[in-house]
DNA sequence: CTCTAAACGAGACGGTACGTCACGTCTTCGG
DNA sequence: CCGAAGACGTGACGTACCGTCTCGTTTAGAG
């Protein structure tokens, strides 16, 4: 189990362990200097080529940790990636304060929807795809993504339900789930193009929906 | 161009060409055997193994068709698995009549919800995200799929419009995009299950958002 | 079974076919080349730096065969080197003609001596030893050298037999083992310098055991 | 130098050093628990798994000492095999004393022969395999076994000079080659049979042309 | 009923990356 | 200060599947 996972595998940090049962073992500092070296190689990757262009190999070779000691610290190179991209996108994605609820939340949406539409948001769409066909990969991108689009919605999902804006009785999986399912559709299967104007339509008929009457954008 | 695209790749039917370019050539009595005989051993190694069992060297294996002769009447591997696969869930879903709207389109989304949770929604996922870095099998994809989806919800809107239940101002691809995205999102990423009664929270949902107040259903 | 074997794998060639089951397939031109190129990649890279030089990356990189390509055609890399060394050593040891069973006999050993002690013999120790835990590259090695020199002394040995200095009784592979295993054991196990003198009196001894009495040699 | 050769390495006993240069270094109480420890397990690993499985981490695992420190006694992996399986096959081979020179000197023949015959005998072919490449692991080697072997036909052979059987000139290391350098020669290349029958062949083909005419036995 | 041009089966091939193994070194920390 | 524990770099392994290619062999359909 340990010798498997990395200092800070998925689930590691918090109360948002995912439940996959991964497990940090105590870190030295020689573990840390190789984990930072590591990701630092994968996100330059990920950033110049896509995921096709953070081959293990690659990782190695750039970041001076030999591929065996990568296999020490992560299960696979979707997890590896999952990891870099995650710590990537954080930075990318604050969480907006407009003042109301529709607001936060319209505005959450089209930046996802410009960061999927962005290079990176490539990558994602890579990320995602691999991860299918990886459990181990997945563990992480859930991990690292879904955990911190959750928190983030999570943030704004309170935020309006304090306001007296949206309902309490709502699941946020849910709302997640609204929000951002169309987008990721979009993005994977090309069939139509991600605009801010697209996704204000998205979100304005699915807050339609979230939303108490009163709160509720019209059409 | 032509060359590398079979007898009847993606839209090369009718009007649902999605303007990828492909265009068939002349089709003789030798491709049509081949072609069938393909995508039938593609149709039972997806079905026995998912798409990483539907390997062209298995495919051919299976088939009795060279691999030369595969790749000269599709693009990929992913084009071969998407025709085969697209053939197999048309027959899955079958359009619902319950007499309105609301239940056709919930209904309809619900035997999709089923459809991913079943082992071919497995291999739709791998299926997916094999074309995220395949556009050739892209665009079989969206035509085989997507298309086929969009079909559906056409003509569920469409009765939907006529009863005057729906809004005739909102774009089908939304409808699909806001129905079926939070699905496939879940079913991609596997953050959370996928089970008729989700699926039914998540149809009411959305409609809330969709349909004018008259016909909505309530939380 | 021919799948792993190459056009011409060992016992392929005649009769002295050593029973290793190893059959070889009918070779096109492609694989002709190949062939060619494997083992002339592989002789250069023996010659340089020795067995441990003639990785298989190495020799595919200098051959322009790839990797899965020279599996495809020898069951290990000891197969082919052994194969590779076998032509190189052939035209190292050209069979001697004195004129006496006595002459001809420690002239070869003589020559087998000084091979094994000249850089190509230290290549040869090196095969040897990969070979031991490998049966596959031990049915090549066995098939390109022992075969060779077995061949070349029943040679000489007949020429001794015929001029009537040899016993017919004796068992041509226990002459082998007696004249050679000694030279071999040394250049193995590296415990006492190969020089002709050494290689003289060797084969004086021996051949005094192997000889009837006329014609033995005296101490 | 010396921080390299553990406490009783090659050459280190006595008279019988081989000149490679290795010194052994004053032991404390802790080295001999530890060496021994070592040599134990890796018995037990070479009669268990051949030398493949005298893994340095298998043995460090077994018996309870570090790596680092396994490396502070024996220069490489293949001298600790070398030493620990020279113990092993010490016990296997008691000097013979059948009242003759040619009945002990065939009876020592026979059991080598019958222990490459063996198990072990596989292990010592690995054995003189890993030390071709290995210089340091051969120093041990050829101290742990040559010397082994060397000792006892020294004292075979003594003893046959001394009861006039054998002459007096020749050297004991033409002796040593030409009768175990066949079975080796044999055990190594796996290319014929190791019998007791083809032994005794051997020994006697070997005696005749060692022995002075007198004591020599007939084909 | 040929005869030619295309389609085809078979499968070799180059390429790229995978994940694994064991060696021997080096670091950390406990007794 | 020695030694246990074990992380680490290194270098090679053998495998998998892709998509291309070359070879002969069918097989149509035109003349």
């Amino acid at each position: 189990m340990r010798s498997t996972e990395g200092p800070d595998g998925p689930g590691s940090a918090d109360d948002t362990d995912t439940a996959d049962g991964i497990v940090p073992h105590p870190t030295g500092p020689r573990s840390q200097r190789v984990h930072q070296a590591v990701l630092t190689a994968t996100k330059e990757l990920l950033t110049e080529g896509g995921y096709p262009a953070a081959t293990v190999d690659a990782i190695a070779a750039r970041s001076g940790v030999s591929k065996a000691t990568i296999y020490k610290h992560w299960p696979s190179r979707a997890a590896v990636a999952a990891k870099a991209f995650g710590e990537l996108m954080a930075r990318a994605l604050p969480l907006p304060d407009t003042g109301t609820a529709v607001g936060d939340l319209t505005e959450q949406v089209v930046r996802v929807s410009a960061f999927y539409a962005s290079p990176l948001g490539e990558v994602f769409a890579q990320l995602t795809a691999a991860c299918v066909d990886d459990p181990a990969g997945a563990a992480y991108f859930r991990e690292y993504f879904l955990a911190g689009r959750r928190r983030a919605v999570t943030e704004l999902w309170q935020r309006a339900v304090d306001r007296g804006e949206a309902d309490a009785g709502i699941v946020v999986d849910d709302v997640i789930d609204i929000l951002f399912g169309p987008l990721i559709f979009r993005r994977l299967t090309g069939h139509r193009e991600l605009t801010d104007e697209h996704a204000r339509t998205l979100v304005a008929t699915a807050l339609r929906g979230l939303l108490p009457d009163a709160s509720r954008p019209q059409h």
